[in-house]
DNA sequence: TTAACCCATTAATTATATTCATGAGTTGTA
DNA sequence: TACAACTCATGAATATAATTAATGGGTTAA
């Protein structure tokens, strides 16, 4: 009834803005896409779109069917890729999706090893996902997701894969370089400087700022771990980080690591993955050299 | 490339075991399924399932299309209802999930007015999801989730409708019956009823008696509440339900209620919906009125 | 060994999709 | 207001694709 090519050229005049440039990018005619239309319309009995002077308004049924296109057709798109890698002899690709900024550079040490045990397979790191990271796993977006908020769901199942403290950040002849820890209060006197992603996902606000009822200075964003590590090192702000990533790049900028509040801010990385993922042989694979790479 | 009837010929094929029992039961011949699925494996350049004997068996392509077909095909097939109710003047069909047994009984007041108001929508209610509620609104399975687990992700949007307070059903002879409030080691020397739902999920176990270190002398689960009152009202247990739910029972039967704790256990139910769905008119106004019904 | 299954294949047929040619409506402009 | 340039819809002709019919070869179990 509903057929593929109905949702191919529904998204399509929707990109496109009319059926004339619809047809001519799917290498079709114009009356070709009226007629194939016409004909669902017939079978189910209601128009998709309307005329409306010389541009195209979808009804509601159209627009229902045209949000389903969006959501099923890149599903089969990925399907065929996946499908060409298998008979490829390829065993797939691993979507990894990662909703852990820092975490970038622990992936690149689990990939590499990765990628040499398992030739046949390619990996993709997204960072992206409209639905967030759980909502990607579910809409089969990605097949991994790297992730500091493990959520237990029927359907998900994630696993810790390594702990780490959060540490400042500080510059080398900072005040506070020298210090075993900091209090909150004095991170309320510096800039602090971080990802840009939503406050309630940043612990130096949640589990140390907020709950003494303090705020820092001033807050700025940065994208890239080496530029706001750069910052730092001038003195221009304070990061909070894992301490890994802040020991790695103690050895070629002049930046230390302090530890938040007297017992320090623990925190672990989960991997999760579709429960009906589990017997994938090189995803599971994965993960269990996640787990085991070393620190 | 992929087309639905390659879909529909492999999901046959699994619940049918053969290729010409696939045939008969979509009215088409052995060979016309044969051809289909031939040219399909050119295109793609794989094979889809080799003959094993009499039986056939699915080639790892064919595995991964068959599980494609799972997922896509009820889509595909519930959007035709929905654009054959939408044909037919009707608005569709809300499709409410439930994640919180009691509520039932609360729902039901919702649904009612709402029918009479929306005479256009059907209502259907779901209660069990392979993928659990959140996953059933992202799968498009379900419109609606009632829950006491909201859980602010992106593209979902929850809203809290009514505030309760979880008590203790006791049957009216009980020695508990008459007490202001009951503590954790009262309740551990009786025989709990719930429903048959993980104990994580069951606030009595996690806001009353584990924080204690108490459990209860015997768990015995039930599924309908009306069945576990007439326990309860034999004397044969307790019950952790909401408090209107109690008291709606307590005219009909020899149940009382009685506070968990000294402060008792507050509760909130939720309604959660895509955040793409917040603009649907019927779905906004089945919010709406949530939000407004009367205790 | 045989009957009863199974699926694959070729050639013939039927059904379906697409094009071609055209018309009718809209928009902007001369 | 007339016209050119654009839009989409339509009917008939054609090309393409799906389906069947007929058959053969392989497997299974009695």
């Amino acid at each position: 009834m509903i057929e593929r090519n109905h949702l191919v050229i529904l998204r399509e005049i929707e990109t496109k803005g009319s059926l004339t440039a619809a047809a001519e990018s799917l290498y079709l005619t114009q009356s070709a896409l009226s007629h194939t239309i016409k004909k669902l319309q017939q079978q189910i009995g209601t128009a998709l779109w309307i005329k409306e002077g010389r541009r195209l308004r979808f009804t509601p049924a159209g627009t229902y069917l045209l949000s389903l296109a969006q959501r099923l057709l890149p599903q089969l798109e990925h399907a065929e890729k996946v499908v060409e890698q298998i008979a490829r002899g390829h065993r797939g690709t691993l979507r990894i999706g990662m909703e852990c900024h820092p975490c970038y550079q622990w992936l690149l040490k689990v990939v590499a090893p990765y990628l040499e045990q398992w030739p046949d397979v390619d990996v993709d790191v997204k960072q992206k996902f409209q639905f967030g990271g759980i909502g990607a796993l579910f809409g089969h977006e990605i097949d991994i997701l790297v992730t500091p908020d493990p959520l237990i769901k029927p359907g998900l199942v994630f696993e810790p894969v390594f702990d780490y403290e959060q540490v400042l950040a500080v510059g080398e002849r900072h005040p506070l370089a020298d210090m075993t820890y900091v209090k909150p209060r004095q991170v309320a006197e510096e800039v602090l400087i971080t990802y840009p992603v939503a406050i309630e996902r940043l612990d130096i606000y949640n589990q140390f700022l907020l709950p003494a009822n303090y705020n820092p200075k001033k807050h700025k964003t940065i994208e890239t771990t080496d530029i706001m590590l750069q910052m730092v090192a001038a003195g221009r702000g304070v990061a909070a980080l894992p301490h890994w990533l802040v020991a790695e790049y103690a050895d070629k900028m002049p930046i230390r690591a302090v530890r938040l509040g007297e017992k320090g801010i623990a925190k672990q990385i989960f991997l999760g993955i579709r429960e009906s993922d589990t017997g994938t042989d090189y995803l599971a694979a994965f993960l269990d050299m996640a787990r085991r790479v070393d620190w």
